[in-house]
Parts: C-alpha cells; sequence; structure tokens
DNA sequence: GTTATTGCAAATGATTTGCATTGAT
DNA sequence: ATCAATGCAAATCATTTGCAATAAC
C-alpha cells in the first residue's frame, strides 16, 4: 500500500467516524503514513510543527489519543521511552516483533486468539495484545547488551 | 502458595541480587503478596504509610521501577490508570486475562511461544507479553458498557 | 449558522534528580 | 566502617483542563 492511500485510509476513518477533518488531522495522518516506527507525542508535536508551527500541545495529544481509541492508531508504552504511538494496519489483524534498542518493528501474521478454544472464567474478549521483544538483526551486531 | 511464602519469596529474590533488605522494601513485599490486582504507584504509596508514615514518594517509585526490571513485578499500562504494578508468579510462566472493569486477572497457562517456530527477520528474543483484555463475570452482569 | 476543534495558558499529575542522612551489611 | 538506600525538596516531564477564538460542516 502506498503512502498516500495509507494517508486517506486514515483520513476516511476519521470521517466515518463523525470527526471533522482539519488540517491538524490531515497532518496526523501524513505524519503516521509517512513513518515506519512509533512515534511520542513529543516526536509528533515537532513534526507537526515543522508545517504548522501554531500546532499546540493539547492538539496533538487529544488527536493522539481519538485516534488510538478508534484503532487507527496502535499504541505501546516503553519502560524507557514512555507512550508511542505507530500507524495501525487497518486491513488485516496481525502482531509484532518489536526491537527494543531501535523500536523497529516486523509483523507476522499469527494470532495465538486462534488457538485460545477455553478460557478461565466466563470473560467477555474485548480485545487482546500479543507482541514479542527483542533485537533486531542490525542491532545485534552493533553489539548493543542494553535494553534500553 | 501462601502469602507468607510468597511474601518471603519477593524477599529472597531481592536479596539474591545483592539488594539490602530493608524495612520499606519487606513492606513492599507484603503489600503486594497480599494483594490480587494492579496497584498504582499511589495506591502502594498510601498503603505504605500506613506502616511507614515517613516513607517518601520516590523510594516507591524507586523500587517499583527494580522489581520490575528484577521481573519479581509485572506492569501493565492501563489506559485509564496509567501504569500499574501486580506480583509477578516466580515459580512457572502464564498469561493473563485482565478485566478492563475491575482489573481483576485469571491466569492461564497456553503460551503462544511455544507455537512460534519461525519468525520473520532475524530477531534475538528478550520477552514478549500475551494479554487478553475483556469483562469479567461479575462486570457484565453489573452492566458495564464503557470500556474506561 | 451551528457546533466541533483549536490554541492558549495554566493546572495538575507523574516521574526523576541531587544530596545529606540513615541504616543494612 | 562502608556503601547502598532513604527522605526531602525541588526540578523536570507528561498530561489535562477551561475557555474564548476559529474553522469545518
Amino acid at each position: 500500500m502506498t503512502e498516500k492511500q495509507q494517508e486517506q485510509d486514515m483520513v476516511d476513518a476519521m470521517a466515518q467516524s463523525g470527526w471533522r477533518i482539519t488540517d491538524q488531522r490531515r497532518s496526523l495522518a501524513r505524519i503516521f503514513s509517512g513513518t515506519e516506527g512509533y512515534l511520542s507525542p513529543k516526536d509528533v508535536y515537532d513534526q507537526m510543527r515543522l508545517t504548522y508551527p501554531g500546532v499546540s500541545f493539547d492538539t496533538v495529544y487529544r488527536n493522539l489519543r481519538m485516534l488510538s481509541e478508534m484503532g487507527v492508531l496502535e499504541q505501546v508504552y516503553f519502560q524507557e521511552g514512555g507512550l508511542k504511538f505507530k500507524a495501525n494496519c487497518l486491513h488485516h489483524h496481525h502482531h509484532h516483533l518489536i526491537c527494543v534498542n531501535c523500536e523497529k518493528t516486523l509483523t507476522f501474521d499469527y494470532c495465538p486468539m486462534n488457538q485460545m478454544l477455553s478460557l478461565p472464567g466466563n470473560f467477555k474478549i474485548i480485545n487482546h495484545r500479543f507482541e514479542i521483544y527483542g533485537l533486531c538483526e542490525e542491532c545485534r551486531q552493533d553489539g548493543v547488551s542494553s535494553l534500553d
């Protein structure tokens, strides 16, 4: 999928949820569709200011939260870096390998929920999280040993 | 396992890592071994003050972080409540069902890592996270619909 | 025109730091 | 006696809030 298309998908998702499409939100879609890895709120704010010098931090926050709740963005809480955001694939379900050094991610299609035939209790399942953390090939070779 | 024993296990784990066993740390072990669910730093601080009125917030923080890094505590970042901590079972590996309303957890033994025979890239796997979120039976019956 | 969204400024809350004192070993 | 751990106070960083002005619908 092209970046342009991903950007449009995100904008469409917002519109379908009844949100107004502001320049700032369009800009958010552009930033995330053009970024591979995770971005902190500050990262997003800094990138946004390149285009909208007057953007405010709270607008970034508000929209990051809303986009996450919609499922357009996914978030991961890094021990070291706090909460970060990344564009979520809206087309197919998958999980991630996440490099704890450079935060690069690889996707894989296996989902353990398909295996979960019996669960204890009587939970109504709402969602799930399955992530594998490690060091990617490059970071291994760079001899990164610390985990921050 | 009894609470007393779990408390002792936690203290032992700290000692084996070369930490000094202070009253505050013993108290931490007691609090977590006597608690089913997740505790925020503030929760822990408040409980600790019942026994040690003079305890400081940063001591709580420092120790929560260290205990997490040791694996004695596990942490989950709740969208609504922020970072929370819970005693980790030191004896056998398992995963959790977590009620998003009351935060009650149920454990189950299935681990998807056993299935993960081939993974993309060439990651060195360090750890993983698999959690299922939902509403427990009680919270379903209470008619909780919002997900906060 | 109506109403959601923004920017601003300020408040709140979470987390960290430096350092002198205390206490476990 | 030594050195890690604590308490304190202050700094820093993250996140949220109220509200008037603005812009999308």
